[in-house]
DNA sequence: CTGAAAGCGCTAACAA
DNA sequence: TTGTTAGCGCTTTCAG
């Protein structure tokens, strides 16, 4: 293994001291221009590149930000990691994952975030899901600064969201006002989006217009997995009709589309079917799927240059962003 | 912010020096019980966490690793993220993304193999892609251990793959075995799968036949994105027609088979598709598309271990490990 | 079995 | 404008 060329060697070979080289690295701008052309000549000619490790070590930084989620949500994740990947690279941040739920791992959680800590990571951004307390417990407790995306904001950390409150308050406010009032609401197993706060949105809206949503009968919870969703809603659908199955998330809307279709039920002439997130799915699947369109890329990238203020103690106006949703109308609503 | 306890504290608590502090975190065998104990339970009570990054510049190892793609090919990387985030936690590393294809970026595989560079990974995972070559270079030069997971197996470097000239061969030469010969093979714009091998298994396949296979005629170039494939393949059957529409990605196979329908072909009796890696998209389409499975948690879990065994300097009996694929038949094949 | 001390490569006062 | 020097927190000889 060829030795790493270190500050020192430059050092030498400029002819100046390590701390003249430290400076032309860190851009200060004290340094003699001659000075500084003849180290950045040496850098490229010696091929330089400066640890970072021990730049971390020196500094107590790591220009690293950790993302912590559990790989069910890893869908969900995936259209942000373009925008987390795009604006840490241009902000200079380095980013490390963490899946948190391995299949018959013990608790992993807390090892994930013991690691998580190990690390040196300046900041973590978390995603929330089933287990979001506990991350926030341990964040909290080390003080390492945190930006949630997806919700359960907390009062000390900053988070990236929409509205899902009214997002779900607004559709099914609509269909009540039309008198269908046969509404069922789908919870993934797994949601990055507040589920909790949807299902206000929906209750709201029923006493809204003096009626009342019925958890026990018109929550319907979903598997992880496609092909289980879709099973359970063929069974669903052999005694169960609905005027709109609304989901909170793509997937399980098209579980329900084509459970019911293999029922009999016409979409959207019987039933109409809403989903979230706006995914590939909704475009690939027919009837193509009305579906709330949320801007993940940008949760992304936002959360990053939102944790990045908080790091650089730049002052946050907001430490809670809510981002704009659009509902994006296809085939199977009316 | 609280200050952290180091290895110092510890020490000083325990009434030891600092090297039986570090002795006993890195699990070696020759301190006394006793002592062991003392330094343990300090440990605990101080609720000490060893800084990584110290470590990491006392033993000129990070144990992290890298791993390099472009955002596009997320959607198949994605699953893989589950094998390598599960497997790399069980051998203790830490994982770093790096995204390189940011749009209206200047010249990112560079910066960002710099990036990796700079950051010391122990250790890089590479995706065969577009700039696979770039990015060789770049490892090569600077002797970073890597696996390339999805083929483009250079002399030197691991890799963990299917045989996707094999999958290619045996789904043409079975058509062509049936006389049927007017097959289309679909090239998505980001390919995880080497096309070119397919390309190659196809082309043999009708060397086979006494035929032969027309590039020219016969290859579809897809986009990356869903809409633009559906919309160019809705086009593109107003004028042709196949017995066969085979596709390197599920996600544009499902484009083909809308944008069949769409023109009133029947699937799959005026034309049948076949899609490849298996993805959701495969199960939630109508019919359900006929899609070879790729084990990609898998790819991701020997990907690590390969890496880390390299690492270790264990003996890798084989530097290019191929993986089983299947044909998984549905309702879009006869 | 344990401790002292010399690094790992870099940054950041403080002097000059 | 530049150099000297003391760390950052840990590992690892080398003595004892």
């Amino acid at each position: 293994m060829k030795k790493n060329v270190t500050i020192y060697d430059v050092a030498r070979e400029a002819g100046v001291s390590l701390a003249t080289v430290s400076r032309v690295i860190n851009g200060s701008s004290v340094v003699k221009a001659k000075t500084r052309d003849r180290v950045l000549e040496t850098i490229q000619r010696l091929d330089f590149k400066p640890n970072q490790i021990a730049r971390g070590l020196a500094t107590s930084k790591t220009t690293t930000i950790a993302i912590v989620f559990p790989q069910s949500l890893f869908a969900h994740v995936k259209d942000m990691i373009g925008g987390i990947g795009d604006t840490s690279r241009r902000l200079d941040y380095n980013v490390s994952i963490y899946t948190t739920d391995e299949i018959g791992d013990g608790n992993p959680i807390e090892t994930v975030m013991e690691r998580v800590i190990k690390s040196r990571a300046d900041g973590v951004i978390l995603f929330n899901n089933d287990e979001i307390d506990k991350e926030i417990e341990m964040i909290e407790k080390y003080k390492i600064p945190a930006v949630i995306i997806g919700g359960k904001a907390s009062q000390h950390i900053a988070s990236i969201m929409v509205d899902s409150k009214a997002i779900a308050f607004d559709i099914v406010n609509k269909y009540l006002d039309r008198g269908q009032d046969n509404i069922a609401f789908v919870i993934p197993k797994q949601n990055l989006i507040e589920t909790d706060s949807m299902i206000e949105g929906i209750v709201e809206a029923y006493q809204n217009h003096g009626k009342t949503f019925d958890m026990t009968q018109q929550v319907i919870h979903a598997s992880t997995h496609y092909e289980k969703s879709y099973q359970q809603f063929l069974d669903y659908f052999k005694e169960h009709r609905h005027d709109l199955v609304f989901a909170g998330y793509d997937k399980e809307a098209v579980a329900a589309i084509n459970a019911a279709i293999d029922n009999g039920i016409r979409i959207p002439e019987d039933m109409e079917v809403i989903g979230m997130m706006d995914t590939n799915y909704a475009l690939m699947c027919r009837p193509a799927l009305t579906s709330v369109h949320v801007p993940v890329y940008d949760m992304g990238a936002l959360a990053v240059r939102l944790l990045t203020k908080i790091l650089n103690e730049e002052n946050v106006e907001e430490s809670k962003i809510v981002l704009h949703h659009l509902l994006m109308p296809r085939e199977t609503t009316l």
